[in-house]
DNA sequence: TTCTGTACTTAGAATAAGTCTAAGTTGCGA
DNA sequence: TCGCAACTTAGACTTATTCTAAGTACAGAA
């Protein structure tokens, strides 16, 4: 049942331990982009171990490196992550700290005019504003 | 020396005290984007009495209320100021951490396709590149 | 001028996110 | 089975920021 996500672990690189594996599931099933502190809360119920704050910490970070899951810094004060790794941006309600995707498509390409010696590795967009429903 | 300082947070609504006049002329003298902790190192030593950090953070907070001055989150766990608060997006050397005021008409208007629920305030980008000299 | 109240500042304690450390486990290969 | 390297743990530590309680400054009333 785990069995996809232990490839997926295999595949970039990072062993595949039953505490990672339970991390990189939650992440991969879930769209919204939890902080540290949400995985630990989510994922300790779920072992049949204690967790340690140290192995959430280790092992995203570990994920972050192999390209796994990314790093998503909205707010001051605190990391949130994200399994989607695809080309894609944010958008931030400004309401309620929500994040969403928002598909890199659905962004028009962005030209920037700036000096030469500026050179792009690959830029972010932050969208704020409210969802309403 | 300090009086359009002074005149600039009156005209914000902030009283211009001696610890906030010269936390925003330093913030105003640099295009560097500093975290309050350079702020307490840089301006502590301008001061004649002992400053706290309590106090930049306050004053920080409310120059930021007041709209004298932008909070800049580009890394995790720490958030850097910018007393440019004309339209304008961020270009970060991932090499030095150093952050770059990209003025806003350098980057062509962003043409956004999102469902109607999704209502807009506002966007900002992040570029992330090198800074070759 | 003195009194008084409000707003500001201070030092240091408290909190929160994240990292480090030392010790204990696990599990693979010889 | 043994040894070793990698992993995990609890808790101490660090860093950034906020809170708190006490002290200070100063404008306006008496």
């Amino acid at each position: 049942m785990t069995s996809h996500i232990e490839e997926l672990l295999t595949t970039h690189g990072v062993k595949p331990t039953a505490q990672r594996a339970v991390i990189a599931e939650y992440l991969v099933g879930t769209d919204c982009h939890p902080t540290a502190d949400e995985v630990f809360q989510a994922v300790s119920t779920k072992l049949p171990v204690s967790l340690s704050r140290a192995t959430v910490y280790n092992t995203l970070n570990a994920l972050v490196e192999a390209g796994v899951i990314k790093e998503v810094v909205t707010d001051p004060g605190r990391v949130r992550y994200d399994a989607n790794v695809s080309d894609h941006h944010h958008f931030v309600d400004v309401k309620t700290g929500q994040v969403y995707d928002v598909d890199a498509h659905k962004v028009s390409a962005l030209k920037l005019d700036l000096a030469p010696e500026f050179s792009v590795n690959s830029y972010h967009v932050t969208i704020f504003g409210e969802v309403k429903k």
